[in-house]
DNA sequence: GTTTCTTAGTGTTTTTTATACACAAAGTAA
DNA sequence: TTACTTTGTGTATAAAAAACACTAAGAAAC
């Protein structure tokens, strides 16, 4: 144990809070610009020192609160950054986390959030040519890297849609994580198979073609299926 | 940032160390007895404090050094641990590692370390019925859970195995990690077919029933193909 | 109100991959 | 020489993945 005169690295927590946009369909992540030194005017993701008497998680959903006005979102451990000079100002460990959030589903909340003229959803695509604070760069590709790997294994993808969706939004947003198109009849038939999506008797509005059926996610029905042995997988 | 008189946790690094033996055909654990308290008589994984100029990774390749004789293993970063009172002495944040090495390789090193009275290999399925300081039960279920779902979608299994190997050990491996027996005449092909198992001119020695050829794993193959976007499965 | 445009929704065939399964040959020890 | 243990090998069946194209619905434009 350090003695009380030995120096002691700070811990903060950092949160990589993707968000699924529907209407323009495009993964973004939630980021805030910095006021002051270091990296004045540089781009973030939200972070704050942990409490004394705080686990990490719990520090990481306050973070994340904070930002969105959210809480009870998808959330899980990242990866922990401490190389010795990431932040200029002293030894600085980050434990960063990654959030999963529909922009459309909590629109109003998020709305406020982001109106703040310091905060923003930036796309994905957009992020290598964006000055990030920190190593925030790193931390982005190791997210989108757990992003595309857990996709395929974990039924994660309907963390980002809302509440009801269409299966063509579910296919869309596939390709995007991965990276890859999808062959519409045989995506469809592999979700259906799974049974984890009920159909709605409800169907899109206001669009200027045929009306796709609603559908959602049964996460109790994913849940109890996990217990007995199922493993997701796309 | 905290100024100097807030009080900050403690960082540190734990090492969880797997060694697959060959002799016994079992998967074994690195543990240090505690000679002090807090959970003096009980056993923890090796690990120590970062320094404030050292990376994490160096840190705990340089507690693994420490503990095993050896570098240049794979390691890989596990999950942070820090819930608040998980070290009785105060907050302690610790950064765990998990190691594969091969006991039979390195036997040699390996014997000078377990050989001190306090370190010991320890059988994981042992595990259970062993009182591990701090949270370091929680620690070896999230270490386990990670070399299960990591042995099947990278060819990790050959770390822990040495250099020149039968098919057969690689297929007992793969079966004590993932709990399952395997079919052998399509476990070999499989193996075969991704190309990445050299066979050799060589075969088992002192064994009393037919020896079986010899094979060793082509890491610089394995890289090379990954490159090419390559996803090694099994 | 007919045409145009866009997206929804649906089956079958082929190819690939996974699974199930058994016996002869090698080599040591008794 | 016999008994014992482990090696090493092929085929047939079942399951899963991939490839592929048209009709129907509905809104918008003319």
């Amino acid at each position: 144990m350090y003695s009380y005169e030995y120096p002691r690295p700070s811990v903060t927590v950092d949160c990589v809070i993707f968000a699924w946009d529907s209407e323009s369909s495009d993964l973004k992540v939630l980021l805030i610009e910095r006021a002051h030194n270091p990296f004045a005017g540089n781009w973030a993701f939200p972070g704050g020192f942990v409490d004394m008497d705080e686990d990490l998680e719990t520090a990481a959903r306050r973070e994340l609160e904070e930002e969105t006005g959210m809480n009870d979102l998808f959330m899980e451990q990242l990866f922990t950054f401490g190389t010795p000079n990431r932040d200029p100002r002293g030894r600085v460990i980050s434990v960063a986390y990654y959030a999963l959030v529909s922009l459309a589903h909590h629109a109003d909340q998020i709305k406020a959030a982001s109106d703040a003229a310091d905060t923003r959803w930036i796309s994905v695509k957009d992020l290598s040519e964006i000055e990030l604070a920190f190593d925030h760069q790193e931390v982005m590709k190791i997210a989108l890297e757990r992003l595309r790997g857990k996709v395929r294994y974990q039924p994660i993808g309907f963390e980002l849609l809302p509440e009801k969706f269409p299966l063509s939004q579910l296919q869309i947003l596939y390709e995007h994580v991965l990276g890859t198109t999808l062959d519409k009849r045989n995506f469809r038939r592999k979700i259906l198979k799974t049974k984890l999506v009920i159909p709605l008797d409800e169907y899109q509005q206001n669009v200027s073609h045929r009306a796709a059926q609603l559908y959602k996610f049964d996460k109790n029905k994913y849940e109890q299926l996990v217990k007995e042995g199922f493993v997701f997988e796309i």
